[in-house]
DNA sequence: CTTGATTCCGAAAGCGCTTTCGGAATACTG
DNA sequence: CAGTATTCCGAAAGCGCTTTCGGAATCAAG
């Protein structure tokens, strides 16, 4: 692999190797000229430092990991690309590594970055898809290795975190949706464990208190956070006696199913029933109708959690970085007043 | 991070570091007695190994690069998490890392492989989205890192690569079509650099040969391979004086953008013009109508990739280790008979 | 011209682990 | 029981780089 060493490099130079390492890493006591010497030969042989060598003598790894979320569905991914990206590009600017941690199951999830930690194979972490009360967090804490979650928890106040104002959205969500007259709005709601599912059910109770509705809860349907579980979930709710004229759901991929439910039974998402997704996939655009939606920022969103995440490596004080974004109303063409039978 | 080293738990043991390291690399040297007490007493007092002096001393960096495709529109990316998945089931079983290579550029892409190549960080790489004469190859071949291409290249016959029968999917997708009765089938094609956008468009020129149709420049419009470029694209084949009755798509996205136009020209796709995209993307299902698509089968590919990458790592011949698989006809509602103007 | 302050580089130790080699202790032959 | 094989472990040299420290050379100041 890598041919030339640093002996090799000082060899030709006529140069001690701690020289050149000096010379290389922009010490002061090295004179520009030599620098400048160095340097251009490094170049004209190709010189690339032994990584394990240089992580070994300085005892930084230079390296995050990514804790990649396991069975992480199809429709979620649009998450997953962006936010590598962005964690790249924050990383690159110090020319620092990022290693994915694939685990196959929770517990695999948690020896996974004990090795990566205690190994010292990475300075950091990120972790997506929190749990309200999340392992993950205690045990990377108990560990004391940097870290930022994607996602807020329980104790979220100790650590850093990027996160998404769940509950806001699902609340003018259904503000929307009263403002339209709507005032028999269900919603779908993902498994609470997770901190979104529990911020955004939170966010549909407290939007319709807001507009002095009640709560029933047989309009709160549950889900898991795939299509089927969307479908399924429809289903129940298009049986009630009542069905609810719109319906806010936990996710895009969740309301693709809802809509495939309201379509089956003859009805038209967004005429006798109003649907709201959440995520802003740009499938969403393409769907019979097109679906409206809750659209998170995510363009930047790894490159933020990546600098955050450094800035925690370096030294400073995890409860200092923290950062909420906002999701924005998209409507496209599931959203609309209640149907008055006609049209 | 790793407050336990070799040294201090072979202090603890009574032994050298050197006997403690050989008992836990399970050398033959080492009694059965003492193994499993150094094994047992290092798990007791956690210790793990500090990676990058066992890299340094070994040589061996024990991690693989994954180059993430610049610019990956969020269509394509349910290939990400599969792969990703797959990679590192793979890596898993022998303990081995995946870094992540996200470059901003063509030239970036190049620069962060020898980078990371030469200086020892992986001990191979795997490219996505090759293109038919791919620099990254070439790059790699004459770096002499051990590598396999998602897809092939123009001279696939010397490296390790994984790829899907583009040329045969098309070919099939076409004779489908013939047999349904069209005659004037039009195709969407991707950009010609790209590997598969060739092999797809080459298959398609096929599938008309075999049915004794011949091949109209005019229905051969090309396009990126986003939904807007399949937008444009059929919105040109709608215009021709007589326009196609079916069409076969590069992919599902540009399918979905193509869809959009001919609903917006009042018609419906699978009536009228008879739409057959690529990828089988579970979102598919969900459009309007359900797009009928040649889905690849991608829930192993990564896991395939991986094997395949220790393997020539392992030594073994890279024009030994090439795999392709099938794309299968996914019927839905976009193809049919041509439209009698009826129904 | 001497002294003290600067510049600049070499020497050497060490990061934490692996691996070859040799030798002491034990076991096996006849 | 001498002699040869085996087992098992310790000693030591490195892997390729970084970093502290000290000293030679050069400079400015008196």
């Amino acid at each position: 692999m890598s041919k030339v060493s640093l002996k090799a490099l000082s060899e030709k130079l006529g140069l001690t190797e701690s020289t050149v390492s000096r010379a290389l890493n922009n010490y002061a006591d090295i004179s520009e000229k030599t620098r400048e010497r160095v340097r251009a030969t490094a170049a004209e042989m190709g010189y690339r430092p032994n990584s394990s060598a240089r992580r070994l003598a300085t005892g930084n790894a230079e390296c995050v990991g990514y804790v990649l979320p396991w069975q992480l569905g199809h429709l979620s991914e649009p998450f997953l690309g962006e936010l590598l990206e962005g964690l790249g590009a924050a990383l690159s600017a110090r020319h620092w590594d990022l290693t994915l941690a694939v685990a196959r199951s929770a517990q695999d999830e948690l020896a996974i970055i004990s090795r990566l930690a205690q190994s010292g194979r990475v300075n950091g972490l990120v972790v997506s898809r929190t749990l309200t009360h999340d392992p993950r967090v205690e045990h990377m804490q108990s560990i004391g290795i940097p870290f930022v979650t994607h996602g807020r928890t329980a104790n979220s106040a100790e650590h850093a975190w990027f996160d998404i104002d769940n509950f806001s959205a699902f609340r003018e969500a259904v503000s929307h949706l009263c403002q339209l007259g709507h005032s028999r709005i269900a919603t779908i709601r993902g498994p609470l464990e997770y901190n979104f599912a529990a911020s955004r059910h939170a966010g549909y109770r407290r939007g319709l208190l807001d507009h002095g509705l009640d709560l029933y809860p047989d309009l709160e349907a549950k889900s898991d956070m795939s299509e089927k579980g969307g479908y399924r979930a429809m289903r129940y709710l298009l049986a009630l006696e009542e069905p609810p004229t719109a319906v806010v759901c936990v996710s895009d991929s969740v309301a693709l199913g809802a809509m495939k439910a309201i379509r089956e039974r003859g009805w038209r998402p967004g005429r006798e029933v109003s649907v709201i997704g959440y995520d802003g996939l740009p499938l969403g655009e393409h769907t019979d109708p097109p679906l409206t939606t809750m659209a998170q920022p995510l363009q930047t969103a790894g490159k933020k959690i990546g600098e955050m995440l450094l800035a925690v490596v370096d030294g400073k004080e995890p409860a200092s970085q923290q950062e909420l974004w906002s999701a924005t109303l998209e409507r496209r063409d599931t959203d609309a007043p209640p149907w008055d039978g006609r049209n």
